[in-house]
DNA sequence: TGAAAATACCCCCTTTAGGGGGATTGTATA
DNA sequence: TATACAATCCCCCTAAAGGGGGTATTTTCA
């Protein structure tokens, strides 16, 4: 019995998520898990510890926190959750942006009803995938650009979520801060700065400071 | 009274190094200012004191050291000669290699007569400047790319260059790696490592570890 | 040939980072 | 209500980084 592809959609109009995850549910192989009418919703829901959805069908275009947001979010904490895009723009520019996002898949609602079951198994075979009526060399360059960093090594060990103090210290620590200059800027003991420094060490699994800043650059966070 | 803008061109075929310098001097704002045969000379010439070049016609395919190495070592240098590729080649993988490389320009053989002037201007004057048969939007969307890190920042801060045992000490540290395993690695005793990685933090005129890998990252030394 | 630069090593010293604990709040939430 | 976890702080200690000098040899190149 093959495990099935979970999927959680998110977009502000309920017909549309109606519309998708009857197309979705058409396919035996996958089963719709939840869905979402903004972009807060769509993280509570991934930091919800009973989630099991594999892949995000996520709009653009959100009220509350949008898509892009909602991604930036994703980059930071190193979610492992697969995103697809879909989106009523078929501009290479917003491809690029939500690529370089980290997304895994862009369908234009155009597509979406022949192609969004294909896409979902693409990415969730680890694949990435694209519909799209763009120029056809266009959406392979950009595909291939790999500026997803998960893009080059198949299996990303699973890192621990950074919380919110974590990730200014992190952030303070890309910039040339030593642990006073962080204390002052934060208002914090000195102490307390070493702590996170220390939990962000373990967290990343990396030895020294230099793994953090490459973590950092790799996920954007800089 | 204008500046003039110097060219070096660079080609292994001497025929070809003619024929680009004899459409460039018929401008009145360009001088070209030698030559070289391969890669190899092309670095002897940027490392020559008296070399006043502004702009660096390459071509890809050269004897010794190519094209690529050539924009690899300026790259990790900080080589401030803006580069412009001359290549026989028209295709999309090829001007993207290129411009992660760090090229301002990029010309194919077919249409250097008629553009290498406007494209010299172009460089020098900051702009990135492509002339190919390739489809516009790819030119377009490969160019607004901004791979390249200079194209941020207007006046990129002078550095210092480095030399091969700072570099490899760079490439450790970006991996890592601690003095001593450093020391290690290399075969050298941990105060020579130490030694380096001062200079290193005074050339690049960084605080601390965390600006070297930055600069390791955004000049692709890692 | 002579100066400059690269390579390799040394000293002393202070600051910073990191490893390994522990403790206290407050706030969710199951 | 008990548990979990984020956020804040503390201790002790060692390892590593960095700042400031210095010297000797070799290589490069004008």
């Amino acid at each position: 019995m093959k495990e099935k592809i979970y999927v959680h959609v998110a977009d502000d109009h309920k017909i549309l998520i109606e519309g998708i995850i009857a197309v979705i549910n058409t396919d035996e192989d996958i089963e719709t898990i939840g869905y979402s009418l903004n972009g807060k919703e769509v993280i509570d829901w991934v930091n919800n510890k009973d989630n099991k959805a594999d892949v995000l069908i996520l709009d653009i275009t959100m009220p509350v926190l949008d898509g892009i947001e909602v991604l930036t979010y994703f980059q930071q904490r190193n979610i492992k959750q697969k995103v697809i895009i879909l989106s009523s723009y078929d501009d290479v520019k917003i491809v690029q942006e939500m690529l370089s996002l980290g997304c895994r898949g862009y369908i234009t609602k155009n597509n979406a009803g022949e192609h969004i079951i294909e896409g979902i198994k693409a990415v969730h075979r680890g694949e990435q995938y694209f519909s799209s009526d763009l120029h056809k060399d266009l959406i392979n360059i950009l595909s291939g650009h790999k500026v997803v960093p998960e893009g080059e090594m198949p299996e990303d060990k699973l890192l621990e979520e950074l919380t919110e103090r974590e990730l200014k210290v992190l952030k303070l620590i890309s910039k040339e801060y030593n642990t006073t200059e962080i204390a002052n800027t934060l208002n914090l003991a000195t102490s307390t700065v070493k702590t996170y420094r220390k939990s962000l060490l373990r967290k990343l699994k990396v030895k020294n400071v230099v793994g953090l800043v490459m973590y950092a650059m790799k996920h954007k966070i800089i």
